[in-house]
DNA sequence: ATCTCTTCCTAACATGTGTCAATAGACGGG
DNA sequence: CCCGTCTATTGACACATGTTAGGAAGAGAT
């Protein structure tokens, strides 16, 4: 599995500095965004269907995606069941540096370029920069939102208003980021890709895919949707971002303050 | 909703001590365990189905579970979403510490008892104390183990085993604190407290529930199961406990220490 | 005891989804 | 170019689940 020394081997050097788009800029200044990027020891890139790192291992650097989607995946038996989707900026195995093994595994679904870090030095960050640390916290803490939102939507959504959802909280996301077409959001998932993040069969997933287009709500062809009216499929979907708080400049409670 | 004063003015004083048996307590000493204890002002009851947070709102003090059931939930037009359960010992709303405004309620779904720490007290402690602020971001990556658990569940078992893995879940988070019964898990939830859980209906609940009777797997009544088979049930419901981290004394991954 | 309310249970039918089989289309490699 | 492979699509049928309606069983109040 990934190891630091390996991965270090790959690296193209040098970065190129300011890839930290994502959630972290949120509540951090330049100047810690800065030591962040500083962390990244180099990039690493990887082909679309490989893993970083794999469920039940332990490992020793975690990674932050720069470009391209990856999935958090679980193998059981002959399916698969994918639990989250990463975008650019995310902290994908952040669980790993805390927790002493992965219960899942971190997998691309594209070619992706992921910045990696080693875990002695968050552990040093962690100590010496305590707002980094609690930046740490609500990344993932955003995440645990996010999975909560997933559960709602499997408990009370049929499968086309499943797809469609994903679909808008991955576009409210990349629009997070600044990552955002207008009418077009261009992913290479397959159809079993979003059976798999749907928990339905593929077959299902292509009836639920035929019914969007027939609806005239979006137009999915390769894993790339195209519509001309997002808020018509947001409404279908019943999709309210604000678990994804992404509104104001920060989302820290003001009893911190 | 729950303000610190005016719940500190309900409160029961003096609180017992000694109440803090839940996952903290694997990764803290006792000196760390007291400390987190004398951090609790005073203890609040709270009646079956009454609400100790609400979605949306903004709370200054957080609450640690002591004795009953509670469920986070969300309301969605005229349905409800139960998108996890707490047991004691849990910190039932520590994301409303960090996170603007809470994504979900926390309500009781027995009688139960919480105690309850200022926000502004929390954020004193973990200037002071790092291995208490690791071990809260701990707790909650805990929690998003678990939401990704149940993900996998309803991405992947039918009613009956999703009812099924949801009890043995619950059992071997009892077994973490030293409150589970052999044949016996009571608990006081209504069949629909079980469909809002697994996304079923309740007529669909109650089918699934007569199945795992019929079966004779268990016998849930009135929300309590009774079992003489724990591992038939878990083997029905493919439960893996190993996403509850309940192995070894701790769950720091090595790097940390 | 009776009443009332909640919860539990059953039946019947409609819809959602899984499975199997087969075909068509897209893409890359010789 | 043809070929093989992966992906997308369709049809038929079985099973899972939702919906509606109604009735039975339990708990608490009077």
């Amino acid at each position: 599995m990934l190891k630091a020394p390996k991965a270090i081997a790959e690296i193209d050097f040098p970065h190129t500095g300011n890839f930290l788009s994502g959630r972290l800029r949120k509540h951090l200044n330049d100047d810690d965004l800065h030591y962040i990027e500083d962390l990244v020891e180099g990039t690493l890139p990887i082909a679309s269907r490989d893993t970083l790192v794999e469920r039940g291992k332990r490992i020793d650097c975690s990674g932050i995606l720069i470009s391209g989607f990856m999935a958090r995946t679980v193998e059981t038996g002959d399916a698969r069941c994918i639990v989250g989707i990463h975008v650019p900026g995310d902290f994908v195995d952040l669980h790993g540096f805390a927790l002493k093994r992965l219960d899942h595994s971190v997998v691309a679904v594209d070619d992706v370029r992921v910045g990696l870090v080693q875990h002695s030095t968050l552990k040093r960050v962690m100590e010496e920069r305590p707002v980094i640390a609690q930046a740490m916290w609500f990344a993932t803490l955003l995440d645990a939102a996010i999975h909560r939102k997933w559960i709602q939507m499997l408990e009370r959504l049929d499968a086309p208003r499943r797809i469609a959802h994903i679909y808008c909280e991955l576009q409210t996301r990349l629009e997070l980021i600044g990552s955002a077409s207008p009418r077009v959001l261009r992913a290479p998932f397959t159809q079993q890709d979003i059976a798999d993040m749907c928990g339905v069969s593929s077959i299902h997933a292509n009836r639920a895919v035929s019914k969007l287009r027939e609806m005239e709500l979006a137009e999915i062809r390769r894993g790339t949707l195209y519509t001309n009216d997002w808020s018509a499929l947001r409404d279908y979907a019943r999709f309210d971002p604000s678990y994804l708080y992404g509104d104001g400049p920060l989302r820290l409670n003001e009893s911190w303050r």
